[in-house]
DNA sequence: CTAAAATGTTAGAATAGTCTAACAAAAATT
DNA sequence: AATTTTTGTTAGACTATTCTAACATTTTAG
């Protein structure tokens, strides 16, 4: 498969997990690629049997496109791990490094990668690494957003690694782990006042909220 | 830069450090890509100021070519020693991941290898590694096959990076740095046997002998 | 339910990098 | 010096990936 190939179906799967049909324009949109280029790719990786493809359809990817697009998936991830724990990057730079080197062809080298961070099951967003089957285990956290007050809750992921958003949530020294109790939210414009590991109160706008990904203390 | 032309400024850099004079011939072999080809590209790397090029002379790069030349070795022998020291590889398998890592576009990614693995000065073949201009150091080192009997050397680096001879040379124990003393040459084939670290003796080809690089103890 | 808007497709061209076939120049050999 | 061999060049074609322009279908809105 050439580095093309991967990232329509990389961008195809990210799309499935995030709407329920995906057209040729939101495929076209995320890859900024031009709508008939994007037409005949489909094509031709529907030829090699990666994604089902019928004129005016919804896109799917097949079960061989999933694995596919989970295994490199898989390589980004653990890549991102890797450069945040032992190359010292932050996580708000990882992503277009990881962009580059999960197209590397050798199975070894991230065998070895994900042998030297001992295995892990998330990347430095939150997000599941895909097993070595490209199967991705489903995360069931919540939207801070959506959470009340006076719950208490953690931060278990990121909904965007938008660089700007990642930069804000290290600016209120937020991490991945931290506690969150809703102290408060305001009628108006729903922004929350939290308290974090019942140390520092921080005002989280609705927006930065929506992106806060929570699970419930257990 | 695109991958195709780093790898064009990189083969003819190590012609030109092995040959005299560099040909179209010899660079078409080396990358294993027909002549016709290799001239179209090569007056295209002429056109971008990389490569001195004139109908039927010899190639040579120019001085911004020789250092773009050399910041890609420096980023191939980089990864090499990072494969081999960080994530366990053996010096034989290196080579191809390296050759795909040397392309990552990020020179912050490179500067954190260098800098986890301590600013090394070499590779694991005991190669130069070109410095931040992509400059490379010189390495007066003799072949072992030229060296007297009774002397004794120190093995620095290897003269061919060929996955059987680097195998060979694991099979024998011989490690860079190791001291090898010259019991015996035979006068019928020019075989050596050597003593080595001054606990075992090794029988070495002459072709073998050609290919370990030493200098002599100081 | 028709017209307009949005989305999708086809056709044809452009670029980068590769090739083969044919020809040209330089080098080697006799 | 003439001929052969080796090396180098040109011309033209092919593939992968991209584009624009034109046209077609589907969806949305009045």
């Amino acid at each position: 498969m050439t580095l093309t190939e991967e990232n329509y179906l990389k961008a195809l799967f990210h799309l499935s997990t995030e709407n329920e049909e995906v057209s040729v324009l939101d495929l076209s949109k995320s890859l900024d690629i031009k709508m008939p280029t994007v037409n005949s790719m489909v094509k031709k990786l529907s030829g090699k049997g990666l994604i089902f493809y019928e004129k005016y359809k919804p896109l799917m990817l097949t079960s061989t496109g999933k694995r596919a697009a989970g295994l490199i998936i898989r390589k980004h991830r653990l890549v991102e791990m890797f450069l945040v724990q032992h190359l010292g990057f932050g996580w708000d730079e990882v992503h277009e490094i990881a962009e580059q080197i999960e197209h590397i062809k050798s199975q070894r080298f991230f065998d070895r990668i994900d042998q030297l961070l001992d295995f892990p099951t998330v990347d430095p967003h939150g997000s599941p690494i895909p097993d070595i089957n490209g199967e991705i285990a489903f995360q069931n956290y919540k939207k801070l957003e959506e959470c009340a007050e006076k719950q208490t809750v953690v931060f278990m992921s990121v909904g965007s690694s938008q660089d700007s958003f990642l930069k804000l949530i290290d600016k209120l020294n937020l991490k991945l782990g931290d506690s969150i109790q809703i102290l408060e939210i305001q009628e108006f414009d729903k922004s929350m006042r939290v308290l974090v590991n019942n140390q520092t109160e921080q005002l989280l706008s609705q927006m930065v909220a929506a992106n806060i990904l929570v699970k419930l203390m257990s």
